[in-house]
DNA sequence: GCAGGCGATTGAATCGTTTTAACGCAGTGG
DNA sequence: CCACTGCGTTAAAACGATTCAATCGCCTGC
């Protein structure tokens, strides 16, 4: 910036000044230094830009899996957000793995992040309050932890259960099987709760739990292969998945046991990712809206970092919508 | 910093050392200094780490398309790759966007990031020039561009064109299309080189080459119908796609206006995505490694970081495989 | 007992930018 | 003619870490 500022024959605060407040400084001064920027091809260091700043625009955000259409979805929503009002976005993938969470934690942490969006995996509650303290901006996504403290937009996932499971009822389908997990996370805990709810509104059926590590394909394969094998008679109906990947799993594995969906057993997924319309049997699923749940929380999180102190906690719950294929309603 | 400093009754030089040179401390102070910043719950500040230090250790990436699941797979190998040296990774989606990959460009240089990774969308030779001047090592991925100065991992897309459409041809099929674009990328245009190129050696048949703007499903499902609306003796019995996505697409508007696959025509995609083997008719697919594509990128980036003026250009191509399934050999 | 050497620690300078308070200068009103 | 205002500009002090050279003990060998 010295150099900038010799060659426009003008001090290094006129060049900060010219760049940062273009009103302080006379056009024809202001002129010159652009020039010489352009000459030199300066570009600013923007560790000193935010060290003497004391805050970075970027924000950053954790999410569980970029594997999962339906994140890089929520991400792209966030994207757009951010990019109107020019910030740039740091993402990570946690995988589902809480060490690596914390990692990206460690650093936004340390970056300094004005803002963070996260769907949080591990039992991060002290870490996010610690990060609020140090005046970076928390937005929930798809999940509440501490609902009290952090203001959160997800998708009603109980409705979302609640509307799958009926539908099943609603087929004739009674012996049906929840598959995913792990339960500790809310989402899978809601829509699981849900479904029991559901069926015990109806007052006959039953719901049956298999249980997942994870919530991709393979884990759907593994799931079904599970509740094939069991007793002819125990074998469920219909199977409702956790999200769609591990429906597709799901189906996958029924269609080389050469179970006949929906005919056998229905399945209905969750998220409404767009490779669910093309499976090998177009799949029903919860569709959530991905993008807007991205910008939603992008929008509620520039307001909290414009005003960190005026704005109250709120939660914002976007609607889900059931969308019936093949996969149930089959010819 | 000063307090943890004064709370170790230490001073701030051997706190930094205690963090950046733990042997040149002795066990005893190395042990208080961590305790104090246990107490404390010191973050380091990072903006002004890297000012001093000069250097950013982050790496900064830049992918065509984040929906689209075969780069997702690239960037989970680099993250894995950079993991082991606890390397942070700045994720970018330009979503084939020449404008969106230079506010990345800016982004990163304004950060000084020790490398770059990157899917080149416009014109950025220049850019990439500058960047390396400035200290920045740079590894193309999937693409070449200025072959001459800067080291790439790509797969061998010429090779990929031939297997997709060499099959075909073994097939007995001879009125080919390929669906995909824009032709400046020069994934696509090898491709669709090689396409024109197997035929010709071939001796007999044709390709028509419809051209889209994006490689989603949604310029896959126009460039089908494109293709339909041409008179009987005109239409195709093949489709090769530029890649799965554009191949789901072309499935999608197949299946809808009653074409057989692959009896009608057959269809072929390029990655190999997850996706793939689940859709409605199983794709055959030109697999591409795209976590090892990621992780071998990582791997030279990282010994270009390590060695900066040692190292000569180098190109990795690593080779594409022919996955058959039903959309070209179906029952 | 002393010179010399060695390891651990520290004071001060430094990285590149932003910001604050002060400055010079020209115009204005009393 | 002076005091004052307002504008454009600048010198210098931050920001929070790292690093280099210097210092301080302490031990060893003669």
């Amino acid at each position: 910036m010295r150099d900038v500022a010799a060659r426009a024959g003008v001090s290094p605060a006129t060049v900060s000044n010219a760049l940062n407040h273009p009103d302080k400084v006379s056009p024809a001064t202001r002129e010159r230094v652009h020039a010489a920027i352009a000459e030199l091809g300066f570009v600013r260091n923007s560790a000193a830009h935010q060290l003497r700043r004391g805050t970075n625009r970027a924000v950053g955000m954790v999410v569980l899996d970029v594997a999962n259409p339906f994140f890089t979805d929520v991400a792209r929503g966030v994207e757009d957000g951010l990019a109107e009002q020019g910030r740039p976005l740091i993402l990570g993938n946690s995988g589902q793995e809480p060490i690596r969470e914390s990692a990206y934690l460690d650093l936004f942490e340390e970056q300094r992040v004005s803002g963070l969006l996260i769907t949080p995996v591990g039992d991060v509650l002290g870490r996010l309050r610690r990060l609020r303290d140090r005046g970076t901006c928390v937005v929930l996504v798809d999940r509440r932890v501490g609902v009290k403290e952090f203001s959160s937009v997800t998708v009603d996932d109980r409705r979302g259960g609640r509307l799958a499971t009926e539908h099943l009822l609603a087929l004739g389908r009674r012996r049906l099987a929840f598959v995913g997990g792990p339960v500790r996370l809310n989402q899978v805990r809601h829509r699981l709760e849900a479904a029991r709810a559901a069926v015990d509104a109806h007052g006959s059926g039953e719901v049956r739990y298999v249980e997942t590590t994870t919530m991709d394909a393979a884990a759907g394969r593994t799931g079904a292969e599970q509740l094939l094998s069991l007793p002819a008679a125990e074998r469920p109906d219909a199977i409702f998945a956790a999200n769609d990947l591990v429906a597709l799993g799901v189906l996958q594995a029924l269609t080389r046991a050469r179970v006949a969906v929906p005919d056998d057993i229905a399945i209905v997924g969750f998220d409404d990712i767009d490779f669910a319309a093309s499976a090998a049997v177009p799949l029903s699923s919860v569709r959530q809206p991905a993008v807007d749940m991205g910008r939603a929380a992008t929008t509620r999180l520039l307001e909290i970092i414009a005003d960190p102190t005026g704005s109250s906690v709120t939660h914002t719950v976007l609607e889900p919508e059931l969308v019936v294929r093949d996969s149930t309603a089959g010819a």
